[in-house]
DNA sequence: AAATGGTTCAACCGCGGAATA
DNA sequence: ATATTCCGCGGTTGAACCATT
C-alpha cells in the first residue's frame, strides 16, 4: 500500500517564502497546531505536514525570542545538559521563547566547541586532558557529589599516575536565583536570597521542580541552605577541585 | 576583487512511540 | 490484536554568510 506522503503532489522544499508563512499562519490559528498533513493539504501549500509543523514551532509560533542566546541562557543549558544529555526539547522547556532545534544548534556551534577548546568533553562533561589544579568546581548534584566522593577514595587509592586521570574538572556554573533584594529588606548578603527558587525565577510558578512553594515566597524547606540552593533535584555547591571538598 | 575555508542555522531525514482505524 | 497514520525527537545536511588570505 502506498503511503500517504507517497501520494502527494510533488512538494516543495527549502527555505519558506512569505506567502507560505503567512498562509500557514492563517490555517494554523484557524485549525491549531494539530493534524499538520490536514493542514498542509488545507492551506494548498505544496509542503510536508512535517515541514508545515517545523516551521511553525520553530519560527512562526508566537512568542519566540529572536535574538541571540544570552550568557544566562548558555549556563541553563550546560547544566541542564550535563542532567539530561542532548534532550533539546525537555532542556528547551526551560528557555521560554528558544526551540530544541535553537538549543542544538548553539549547542553545536558554541558551547560544544567552547568546551572542547577547554579540554572538556561535551558529552560527558568531564575532562579531557589534565586539569589545572587551581580550577573551581561549582554546581554538582547530589550523585554527582556522590560521584566525587566516590572519586575522592578511587584517588586517594590510586596511584600517582592514576590519581592524575582521575581528577575530574567539572566547569559547570553555579546558577542562582537573583537576589530578591526588596525595598528596604535584605541587609546582608544572604538575607532573603532563598524567597524565589530557580524555577520560578525562570517563571515556571507551579512545576515540579518549584521548591519554594508555587512562587509565594516560601522559604527553602532544606533545613540546611549553606549546602546550596536546590533546583531539578540538584544541589549547588562548591568543590574544591585540589582538596575535593564539597563547600 | 576573487578565492578559499570556516561558521551558522534553517530545514530535512529517519526512527520510535502514541494514537487511531 | 493488528495495521496504519500521526507526531515528536535527535541527528544531519547544505546554503548563505562571514572572515581571511
Amino acid at each position: 500500500m502506498a503511503t500517504h506522503s507517497a501520494l502527494q503532489a510533488v512538494q516543495r522544499r527549502g527555505p519558506w517564502l512569505q506567502e507560505e508563512d503567512r498562509r500557514l499562519t492563517m490555517f494554523v490559528t484557524r485549525m491549531g497546531e494539530r493534524k499538520w498533513d490536514s493542514i498542509a493539504k488545507a492551506s494548498g501549500l505544496e509542503r510536508s505536514g512535517k515541514s508545515c509543523r517545523f516551521r511553525w514551532l520553530n519560527y512562526l509560533r508566537p512568542n519566540l525570542k529572536r535574538d541571540r542566546i544570552n550568557s544566562k541562557e548558555e549556563e541553563i543549558i550546560m547544566k541542564l545538559h550535563k542532567k539530561w544529555g542532548n534532550k533539546w526539547s525537555r532542556i528547551a522547556r526551560w528557555l521560554p521563547g528558544r526551540t530544541d532545534n535553537e538549543i542544538k544548534n548553539y549547542w553545536n556551534t558554541h558551547i560544544k566547541r567552547k568546551l572542547l577548546s577547554r579540554g572538556i568533553d561535551p558529552t560527558t562533561h568531564r575532562a579531557i586532558i589534565d586539569p589545572s589544579p587551581a580550577t573551581t568546581i561549582s554546581f554538582t548534584s547530589n550523585s554527582a557529589v556522590e560521584d566525587q566522593e566516590d572519586r575522592k577514595k578511587q584517588v586517594n587509592d590510586s596511584s600517582p599516575t592514576e590519581k592524575r586521570h582521575l581528577l575530574d574538572l567539572n566547569l559547570d556554573l553555579k546558577i542562582s536565583p537573583p537576589y530578591p533584594v526588596a525595598a528596604g529588606a535584605a541587609t546582608t548578603k544572604n538575607e532573603g536570597r532563598n524567597s524565589l527558587c530557580f524555577s520560578c525565577s525562570l517563571g515556571f510558578e507551579n512545576s515540579k521542580d518549584c521548591s519554594c512553594g508555587n512562587g509565594k515566597n516560601n522559604i527553602i524547606a532544606s533545613s540546611d541552605n549553606s549546602k546550596g540552593f536546590d533546583f531539578l533535584g540538584l544541589k549547588s555547591c562548591v568543590l574544591d577541585c585540589r582538596t575535593l571538598e564539597i563547600k
